[in-house]
DNA sequence: TGTACATCAGTGAACGCGCGTTCACTGATGTAC
DNA sequence: TGTACATCAGTGAACGCGCGTTCACTGATGTAC
């Protein structure tokens, strides 16, 4: 007995999950632009008019799916930084790799999610980074800079690498000799920043020294 | 008299032209998906199947612009770093910036530029973006990692930073505090990176000291 | 110098396509009494 | 328990739109002889 009406199980089931699902696999198949009505409608086996029930129009189905991007970015995150990493140094290394992973996994995904900017969208994802970049500063992991200017820096660096990897423009031997697996090429440029953002710097590119010094302090 | 035919004064005068110029407006003021054949002839004042004569299909269209966009961008990063800036440190500097304010300045077109990967496009820029960084570590203004690291490091960098305030996640205060005006980011960004890449980084985040030392080698 | 010809950038009608959206409708589910 | 009703997710026909592309054509320019 239900007092309102829910969705998970009239008529077709869940049709806007199915929706969203459908929208996911006509991303990843032809990028944003493949994203329609019909053609999800199509997907999930009803007439071209039903997900108008459940969406204002194809903007509204879009935001939709790159909110589901956002909500899946977030996990993937959040699991990456659970999974025996600790410190906030370390945490922040997981979390660009991390990133950098999602994006190429699901590049029309990726596309559809930063080619529409939208209000409020993953502030929360920007507030954890401030956050992280100042515990690592409290806990000398990292040079105390500004904990604002550091978060622009790694999300910049994280962002730029998985979408020249996402575009292509990475992967080829463009720069002369990036890896051309995109995990490969995150590490590289996660380990040099947080190298050079050290507050002990090690002079040379620990070629002797196979680890970034840890847990030492002054 | 000519031994064969030109294209710049026939019938039209340069229909080739006007279309690449004619799509770089459309582009500007509803992205890839507007420009079209029968957008670029309507603004070039020709019927529709006019620029057919000077494009194959509508990527070919696509293309012209897209490596018109690329041969802006490698122009304006030469101007920026031949105005009155000396040694590889600064020119990286003026390239960084100049990278940013050009995406910013038509961010139709950097989106079509890095929505279409194409073979050979760029690698010039990437070699001499190598080659800058290893004249950096010569002259002993960048710490003496692999340049080729350098390089994937800085570019990545730029065009997330890039990336970020065209697509608007970055400019409203969304990491709580980044500069509004994508060229404030950029020089933002560039002195952080910059500084904790040298070869001698101070402590302290330039506080006390407004300039990061220069000429000054031990 | 003239004349026949080749070249090629342009025209305009026509085609088929997939799209978003509107519309009146159907029929199943849940609610009021 | 039954009956009338409201709700709402679905259907299918129809609309107008802009698009890329094909096609036969026109007419200006340049070339061969």
């Amino acid at each position: 007995m239900r007092t309102t009406y829910s969705t998970d199980t009239y008529h077709h089931g869940d049709l806007r999950e199915a929706c969203i699902a459908a929208g996911l696999s006509l991303l990843a198949g032809g990028g944003p632009d493949a994203v329609t009505i019909r053609g999800v409608a199509r997907i999930a086996g009803v007439s071209h008019t039903a997900p108008l029930h459940h969406f204002a129009d194809r903007d509204a189905l879009l935001d939709a799916i790159s909110q589901r991007g956002f909500d899946r970015l977030l996990e993937r995150l959040g699991a990456a930084a659970a999974a025996g990493v600790t410190g906030p140094r370390a945490q922040l290394r997981a979390y660009g790799i991390a990133y950098v992973e999602e994006a190429v996994a699901d590049p029309g995904l990726f596309a559809l999610m930063f080619g529409r900017a939208r209000d409020g969208i993953g502030e929360e994802a920007g507030h954890r980074l401030v956050e992280l970049c100042a515990e690592a500063i409290d806990a000398d992991e990292l040079a105390a800079t500004d904990p604002q200017v550091l978060a622009l820096v790694l999300w910049s660096a994280v962002h730029g690498l998985a979408s020249l990897y996402v575009s292509r423009y990475l992967g080829q031997g463009f720069v002369t000799g990036e890896p051309a697996d995109a995990r490969a090429g995150a590490e590289r440029v996660l380990d040099a920043l947080l190298r050079s953002l050290s507050p002990h710097p090690a002079r040379q590119p620990s070629r002797s020294r196979t680890a970034a010094p840890k847990e030492a302090r002054s």
